[in-house]
DNA sequence: TCAAAAGTGTTCTTATTACACCCATGG
DNA sequence: CCATGGGTGTAATAAGAACACTTTTGA
């Protein structure tokens, strides 16, 4: 039984890839370690997982402890297992996206989240341990995924703006999309509720409000589609 | 110390979904289990990463083992956790599919290969632990992955006809294609070389053989598209 | 009255769909 | 000469791409 424990000397962890949009920015949930090993990095939220406890139902709890969140969507991207990949021991570490609104988002007291907060995906470079690698590949998985149904609703507060949510999409997919094409192509799907308020405050045209139809989106993902929609060739190619 | 080590009770696998083509059915290699648990059913080949084996490797291994086969395509993707799927322990397992030309396959005398064997998968139905459920979750990753990259190399002889072709896509979608509108799309992606050969000893009109052009396919990967072709309305609706 | 973002249609081009008959071979 | 699968083109429709000016508000 000696060989058979030896496969028992390793742990695995889940790392949570917590996605925000704001400002125009996507952002992404860091915590700065407070302990060795990278002590002053930045990490991805993580953790061992219990051993009763499952992959999925980890993930969900470490979303929770940080940000009280709960009936977030999160997925499942990709599983990390380099040999190296941890300075104590063999830990391979299933990696997770989640999609939160910032509106929503309180910061919870709790041991690992005491220096939590937002950064803008596009400035980030050096993370603690091999999270630069997870992170580009759940931004990979993001950009499949916003081409294969509407990612929007759970990034965006509750009423939003059509141009809020081009600049969601813009963001995602790192490109400019037309204005025109964008809002025929949205609105033609009938997953958008207009709800007859416009914007408050602004020193320009007030935008009007929509909100997303649940139902309709549930049709979406049954049925499938893929979103397409042209760039704005001049300013971008 | 000893609240650490508890989570150092545990192991990881890899369980490979190893796909071929032949006789038109999409076909998978599956083993017939010699020992306890599940003794006597069908499983898919996976086994214990070594401690000092990446995940990636580990999946080579297992494929090379029981095929002989090298610089196959391999692609992770999902890790399954349930807290008591393996009888003996907590066991996570971290699954990938390879996709193999059925005839360049030979069976490899060795330790777990005894009785390894295709199956369409099709009609596969009961499988040793979770398997059932990797099985489908590599088959569902197929058939996005046939929409998004060529992947008929890796799974027909180096020489193929157009229809043979056109059965592993229909094969791997579950649906009819129309052959005019499959035949215009595929060979207008120029990735097909026409090999100026034709069939021998077939009771018909002989079909024209092909072969991938591989330069072409890396461009292909390169850019990215998305593959549809209609089916075939009347048969199929 | 200016700045700033909202809102709105049409034309052109390209891709997708539907569909039916003749051809070459072996038995 | 028959059965079997191989091979081929066109017209109709739908989807995507390009593109610029007027409107509404607050400062």
């Amino acid at each position: 039984m000696a060989v058979f424990d030896k496969f028992f000397q390793s742990a695995f962890s889940v790392d949570n890839v917590i996605f925000g949009f704001d400002e125009g920015d996507l952002k992404v949930l860091l915590i700065k370690r407070g302990e060795s090993p990278f002590e002053g990095s930045w990490a991805l939220p993580g953790d061992l997982v219990y051993p009763t406890e499952d992959l999925d139902t980890a993930a969900v709890r470490i979303l929770e402890e940080l940000t009280s969140l709960k009936n977030v969507y999160l997925e499942q991207v990709k599983t990390f297992g380099g040999v190296d990949r941890h300075p104590l021991g063999r830990v391979i570490t299933i990696a997770y996206y989640s999609l939160v609104k910032i509106s929503d988002y309180k910061l919870r007291p709790s041991s690992f989240a005491a220096k939590a907060s937002w950064h803008s995906v596009a400035s980030i470079d050096q993370l603690a341990f091999d999270h630069s690698e997870i992170l580009t590949a759940c931004v990979e998985r993001l950009k499949q995924s916003v081409r294969q149904r509407p990612v929007g609703f759970q990034l965006l507060p509750p009423k939003f703006t059509l141009t809020e949510l081009q600049h969601l999409y813009e963001a995602i997919l790192d490109t400019e999309l037309d204005k025109r094409n964008f809002r025929k192509k949205i609105l033609s799907m009938n997953l958008l509720v207009d709800l007859d308020q416009i914007q408050e405050g602004v020193a320009h045209r007030p935008a009007k409000l929509y909100k997303f139809d649940t139902l309709k989106y549930q049709e979406f993902l049954a049925k499938g589609y893929v979103f397409e929609v042209s760039e704005s060739k001049t300013k971008y190619k």
